[in-house]
DNA sequence: TCTGTTATCAAACACATTGTTCAATAACAT
DNA sequence: ATGTTATTGAACAATGTGTTTGATAACAGA
């Protein structure tokens, strides 16, 4: 991609980020975006559709990048999904949040997080369909595995809202702890 | 309240649910409202300061309606806290859903469903806290009370949502069964 | 370095939507 | 019957949207 359409995209994408955390997304205008962005407005729909397209495409940028890309920290694995312990992917889900690459963690807490939260599920959704047998212990055979499959994803999304919701004050092996105990 | 206010307050409730189940919240134009709604924009403007203080409102009377009021059916209880059997609470609101009172169905499965899944989860946690011995052989000392409290009232929604996308072809007892089988 | 391509820019544009105002009218309560 | 209040319809300024344009600058390849 040249190279002026990624500086673009960055300023657009970066200036978007910084409006959410202060004002509702319908609030936002693509006269604030463009200002902020700094750039013509034409360019910004050579970029982007709409406002909401906009959108729709940080989420899809911002979760490729947790979910798949490698950690660049210094334990063995580099890959989100090349992890030896059994629990280890779900902490280092968490240890990945704390230390709040691209701001995640602004999306996940701002007004409008619905959206994020949304993306963040369906990604998990084929994380713990890999990770299924973590947690064949406490199923029965009664319940549909579909249901359980969200159950244990929308748990672990609900972990996140709590965790960032009270602060993060609880250390990543801690919450992890927690999500093992509600599932 | 003035018949002429309750009318024009219904019609525009009316417009807007029939119009949230076509298009996203964005895109709806208070000049579609008023057009379905069949009223001036003035009118409008006297009852609803925005667009986002109609969806507000909605909630609230939404919700309240679902928590508060009688139930109409032939059962001993009129009232949806005034149950006697343990799990009656949550079974008669899955009840309550099956029905569709006031279109909720719509709302709750329709594109913009995340603001009134808020209401109806913030509405749920009262509700949990007040049966909350349902749920006490559960819970380990490890786990700290709103924790516990969060995830019961998380777990419900989302089996509610699970339901409504598969097409509530269940019962209720059995979406209840599931729900007890889960936390 | 030269050349053709492509992205950006600034400005202007038509258009839609917003939220307000106001005088006339109709529904309401007593 | 009378005074009050809600609604109407129309007009209004202000704001935001999405598109277009010609000029400029950055880019990639020879």
């Amino acid at each position: 991609m040249d190279r002026r359409q990624r500086k673009t995209r960055e300023s657009i994408f970066k200036a978007f980020i910084s409006l959410l955390s202060e004002k509702e997304f319908t609030q936002i205008t693509v006269g604030e975006i463009i200002e902020r962005a700094d750039i013509g407005r034409g360019t910004f729909y050579a970029h982007f559709e709409t406002k909401d397209f906009l959108l729709k495409e940080l989420c899809k940028e911002l979760f490729e990048h947790i979910f798949e890309s490698e950690t660049g920290s210094k334990d063995a694995h580099n890959h989100i999904f090349d992890c030896d312990a059994p629990d280890s992917v779900f902490l280092h889900l968490f240890r990945h949040l704390l230390k709040n690459d691209n701001n995640i963690l602004d999306l996940l807490s701002c007004q409008n997080n619905e959206l994020f939260l949304r993306y963040f599920k369906s990604n998990l959704l084929d994380l713990v369909k890999s990770q299924l047998s973590l947690f064949e212990s406490r199923k029965t055979k009664e319940l549909p595995d579909d249901f359980w499959i969200n159950h244990i994803a929308s748990t672990f999304v609900e972990t996140v809202k709590w965790w960032i919701d009270n602060k993060m004050t609880e250390s990543p092996e801690t919450i992890t702890k927690y999500f093992f105990l509600t599932v």
